[in-house]
DNA sequence: TTGATATATTCCTATGTGGGAATATACTAG
DNA sequence: CTAGTATATTCCCACATAGGAATATATCAA
């Protein structure tokens, strides 16, 4: 088989660094018409219409017209699998500065060890 | 351009589901070797190794030796970009479920104010 | 109508894929 | 050393990309 599709979930679809920055520029504020979003990225439009077709067909992103233009908005709510998958790993950077100061905490413990035995030579 | 490589960065890494799934086991756990994750899998020894190889690439996962076997070990800060990333959008799901609520009831009033109208014809 | 603007689609190509199959490499046991 | 086990690598192929260029489609304005 070849690669998954980008289209064919989520995770496929924001791998795409440009796609993130797309769904970026619709989290921060209302709708915004692919012109806007071209200005904005610096992308030539047929691109900026490719990666809005992609989002579209996973479900992140909603249009309609309004009149010659087309209004695209951010649909959060197909985000959420991604954020349900990584947070189960929350725990681990939360963890792990704990497990860093008591990993240091050991170690200073074992220095002055070594010191009170090196001076009863 | 072609599409990026799975090993360009994190969000390419875990966009194929069986990496999550190995993340996933090596989450839940310590250290396993390849043989482990491949009897739990259920996918061919070298279809493994190769998903393996580009999770060590992106740093997601970290190997050592031991003996004739090589233990796999999550090294789980490599994944906090995807989580940095999503948790901005966390609210918008929060705030969701208070305007799906909203939405009902609006819906709510309008049909009761529908019947008002129909019985007073 | 005609011309202009906004957006999507099509065609092209270089590239990287994931799985299968076979093989290579590394280590261990006897 | 030899056989066996564990793991990685190589070669294959069908396939989908992302961007570029050109074009199609839709809508507006005059």
């Amino acid at each position: 088989m070849a690669r998954a599709a980008t289209t064919s979930d989520v995770f496929n679809a924001i791998a795409e660094p440009r796609r993130r920055e797309i769904v970026d520029l619709l989290a921060r504020g209302a709708e915004r018409d692919v012109t806007e979003l071209v200005r904005k990225l610096g992308l030539p439009q047929p691109a900026v219409s490719k990666h809005l077709g992609v989002l579209r067909k996973v479900g992140v992103v909603a249009v309609h017209k309004a009149g010659q233009r087309r209004l695209y908005r951010l649909n959060p709510q197909e985000l959420k699998p991604v954020h349900d998958w990584i947070q189960h790993f929350e725990r681990f950077w939360t963890d792990q500065l704990a497990s860093i100061k008591e990993v240091a905490e050991q170690k200073a413990k074992q220095l002055a060890a070594r010191d009170r035995a090196a001076s009863k030579q």
